[in-house]
DNA sequence: TCTGGGGTCCTAGGACCC
DNA sequence: TCTGGGGTCCTAGGACCC
């Protein structure tokens, strides 16, 4: 391209911005997700502490149990026993409200709750009811705002810019519909940030958890999001948070306080930079209506730690199933893989990881648990391992996958048509 | 009695090629 | 005969997120 090119694209480009409406991107997050799905199903649950977790199912005794404790007809035989009769390994995935109140929530050691809080009720994870709702609560968003990124089972961005309404009290009052419509066709409850962008949006939807709907605008930076711990900030996570409070850095405000170029001394070029940016509410990423995986993985914690050559038998038959679930997810979902890994997990907790790349692509459970093996002897196998798991990676999507490669709703395989900011931004903050 | 399962992106060294 | 520099791919590990 020439440059007179280049120059008239970025003309064309500030001249468009210029007469364009601001950007307002959402963040929704539906409330305590996976929870509120198991209290749909057994309302009896409701304004009880319940837990879903990974657990195993112990179904004639969990039912007399809750009905000698609570009282309670009619909880069906899946649920577990009361938390304090839990014996073995798992976290918590999701808690209700009520049983957020005794300090249990996501990612607790199982164990480590039921001390916290005997009386909750265990009940296992659904991850196919959970999809099911997933599903349906995107499409309900996508018939409205047709412009959503998908992030996961429970959040997704919405870009609120050009949607007829979008630009309405900042975005309050689309904000407002969508939620509704949520619930009225789901009873579900979420939260939703809108901002100039995906950053603070993200930061925003917390603000009013649960049913909440936040506003923030560029002019709120310092009276709202100033105050918020670093660790707020999507990206910034323990070891980081652990590294600026080292540095006297604690809340955001302080982060934006430091020079560009003293956070890229301590951080990197690159990390010191964006934390810069976002500091100052600063974030230009564009929603990303669609995108292809770069790897599929199966992984599994042992009910005991197994070793190699002790439990062999149990470990290989174990190790054969899960190349086989992987095998099927890449041909369910139309890819081939050139690269397959091994990863595992030791009594310690330390892990390792190998891989291999082959020549040729495959998607055949035999041929990954052959190279998968091969992997698995480069590894030291001394210890008990705790967890195993396979990877593919260096994806190639075959002719058509009997499910479509992305999970977008079919109401919205329209593509996106290049939007301004995607025009106009040069360089992503990712 | 520790700590799930599924992902993405980044870094860094070495191989290998031009 | 001494030694360049850029680019890409592969592998291992780690931070982070939902």
């Amino acid at each position: 391209m020439s440059n007179p090119e280049i120059l008239r694209g970025l003309v064309l480009a500030i001249l468009l911005r210029m007469n364009a409406p601001p950007r307002r991107i959402a963040h929704l997050d539906m409330d305590a997700f996976y929870a509120s799905v198991e209290l749909l199903r057994y309302p009896q649950l409701r304004g009880l502490p319940v837990v879903i977790g990974g657990a195993r199912r112990r179904e004639d005794e969990a039912l007399r149990l809750v009905q000698d404790e609570r009282g309670l007809a009619g909880i069906p035989a899946c649920a577990f026993p009361l938390l304090r009769d839990y014996t073995g390994r798992g976290v918590i995935t999701t808690a209700t409200y009520a049983a957020r109140q005794f300090g249990v929530g996501s990612a607790l050691g199982l164990m480590k709750a039921a001390r916290l809080c005997p009386q909750a009720i265990l009940l296992p994870v659904d991850f196919d009811e959970y999809r099911k709702y997933s599903r349906l609560f995107k499409a309900i968003i996508v018939e409205i705002a047709p412009q959503m990124e998908d992030r996961g089972v429970d959040e997704v961005y919405i870009d609120f810019t050009d949607v007829p309404g979008g630009q309405r009290e900042g975005g309050r009052v689309l904000a407002r519909l969508i939620q509704r419509a949520i619930f009225e066709r789901t009873g579900l409850t979420c939260s939703i940030g809108v901002a100039p962008n995906k950053l603070i949006a993200k930061m925003a939807s917390e603000f009013n958890k649960p049913n909440g709907i936040s506003i923030i605008h560029e002019a709120d930076l310092q009276t709202r999001i100033w105050p918020l711990a670093c660790r707020k900030i999507n990206g910034i996570g323990p070891k980081a948070d652990e590294k600026l409070a080292r540095l006297g850095i604690h809340t955001i405000g302080e982060l934006a306080a430091r020079e560009r170029a003293w956070l890229i001394e301590h951080f990197g070029k690159a990390t010191g930079a964006w934390m810069h940016e976002a500091a100052h509410g600063r974030d230009e990423r564009p929603v990303v209506l669609a995108s292809e995986p770069v790897s599929i993985s199966r992984e599994t914690t042992f009910e005991r730690d197994l070793h190699a050559v002790r439990d062999r038998a149990e470990l290989g038959a174990i190790f054969t199933a899960l190349c086989e679930k992987l095998a099927g997810d890449l041909q369910r979902k139309g890819y081939v893989a050139k690269t397959i890994g091994i990863k595992l997990r030791y009594d310690d907790f330390r892990g390792v990881t190998r891989d291999h790349t082959m020549d040729r692509p495959t998607d055949d459970a035999k041929a990954i648990r052959h190279i998968a093996g091969l992997c698995l002897k480069r590894v030291p196998l001394e210890r008990r391992l705790r967890l195993l798991g396979v990877r593919v990676g260096s994806l190639q999507s075959t002719a058509q996958g009997r499910e479509s490669a992305s999970n977008r709703p079919q109401a919205l395989t329209k593509s996106a048509s290049p939007t301004i900011d995607s025009i106009a931004t040069t360089k992503q903050l990712f």
